[in-house]
DNA sequence: ATCTATTTTTGAACGGGTTCGAAAAGTTCT
DNA sequence: AGAACTTTTCGAACCCGTTCAAAAATAGAT
């Protein structure tokens, strides 16, 4: 099954193979679009028959998985580095959500791709599945660290919460954004300031007896949805 | 392009065709789940070639298409009936997603089919396309008639983006509802009372003024929504 | 170096959505 | 009824994602 690395000639071959097979797909997603390129394509631009392509990739989709598993890992230091510089929380939201838009653009189309089977939790590559729960968490630490490191109170009971649901909040931009065919992306860029400028301001107000029920009710959903 | 029926003898015979084929998918996806039945099997359950299921619908998916049309129809009245009998908001808005859910029920598994393009809007079966506006801004209309005919005062400013908002609402807990697998999707009902509970507390309190930055900034997302 | 086991590569074949050109059936007009 | 036309039906063929059995390359052991 799991292929024992012994020698390190071999395995770099391998490696290369992978890597070369990987490169020609998202070379051919981004000049073509996702469906217009076919595997019988991207293997004979990697200079492989078609069933090498699944050696290595259990599908066309999971090419794309492969390149956002890496920019994931890829994107972790560049928010680091982001976040550091800012305090308040709607700016340090934004500079994580805008991380991802700078390393996703040029990939932007085929993105799309790889939310075809998002709704469907146990898809292997949905965003909600067991086998994504690695990126999903990694990613949702972002959150945790904007959320932390900012300059703003958070009621206790909510804040185990967030980090989930802003970023469930940030698939939802991200989606808006691969589909936005405004000029330059600008009905995104306008949906993210204002979408995390609410959040900003409600959780400023979380904490308000005012909204005590409100959030109580709002807990009781974030639970029922686990 | 468009056939002109000019014999009601057969117009009625073409449409029986029609209709024996969508309801031999219906029943094969039911049966077997969407992905599961070919056009071949429908095809030959309905007797006709494959060829003349292409003939009356676009695609495999615009036979799923084709059942949420008649469904959104069908449903109308059903709501109507069900909104005569209520006057607190939280219930109106419960009474028209509970009509749907006890619709959908018997086809709950192959409407995930129908959401595989829904990100795209520009594909022609995204509820979000030019194709569906029709059965889009009929539905909304009953979430305008949900909110009309409650008890409760709204904000000037907000009514008009609440359909929409309550509308986008709906598809999320349909979607939500579709994949649901635990027991009798029991925590879609709970999903659904809390979120609509959410909503009815939040358009509660919307006309204080104490919200009143909340809602300017919400009402600008709504914009950039459009 | 030879034998054995494992990994990698190959390309033909399969399955199913969709297309298409041609045949059949139906309609309209004379 | 026959010609001219349109609508409907047919099924083979196409395309493309994916599978699979067998060949080739590589590694390890003797």
């Amino acid at each position: 099954m799991e292929p024992i690395l012994e020698s390190p000639r071999a395995a770099r071959k391998s490696e290369a193979t992978r890597g070369r097979i990987l490169e020609s797909a998202l070379n051919l997603f981004r000049e073509r679009g996702f469906d217009e390129s076919t595997m019988r394509d991207i293997a004979s631009a990697a200079g492989v028959a078609t069933g090498a392509a699944y050696y290595y990739f259990e599908s066309k989709e999971a090419l794309v998985m492969a390149f956002y598993q890496e920019a994931n890992i890829a994107m972790h230091e560049r928010i680091q580095a982001a976040l550091s510089k800012k305090t308040e929380l709607k700016s340090r939201l934004r500079a994580v959500v805008d991380v991802k838009f700078d390393y996703f653009a040029p990939n932007r189309k085929f993105l799309g791709a790889l939310l075809r089977h998002a709704a469907d939790p146990e898809h292997p590559l949905s965003p909600f599945s067991n086998e994504t729960r690695e990126i999903r968490e990694r990613d949702m630490l972002h959150f945790s660290e904007a959320l932390d490191g900012s300059n703003l109170r958070l009621p206790e009971d909510l804040r185990p919460h967030l980090p989930k649901l802003l970023w469930l909040s940030q698939m939802g931009l991200i989606l808006f954004w691969i589909y936005d065919r405004s000029e330059n992306q600008a009905r995104t860029e306008r949906l993210v300031d204002k979408s995390l400028g609410i959040v900003a301001s409600l959780l400023k107000l979380s904490k308000s007896p005012f909204l005590r029920p409100v959030r109580r009710t709002a807990i009781e959903l974030l639970e029922a949805l686990n």
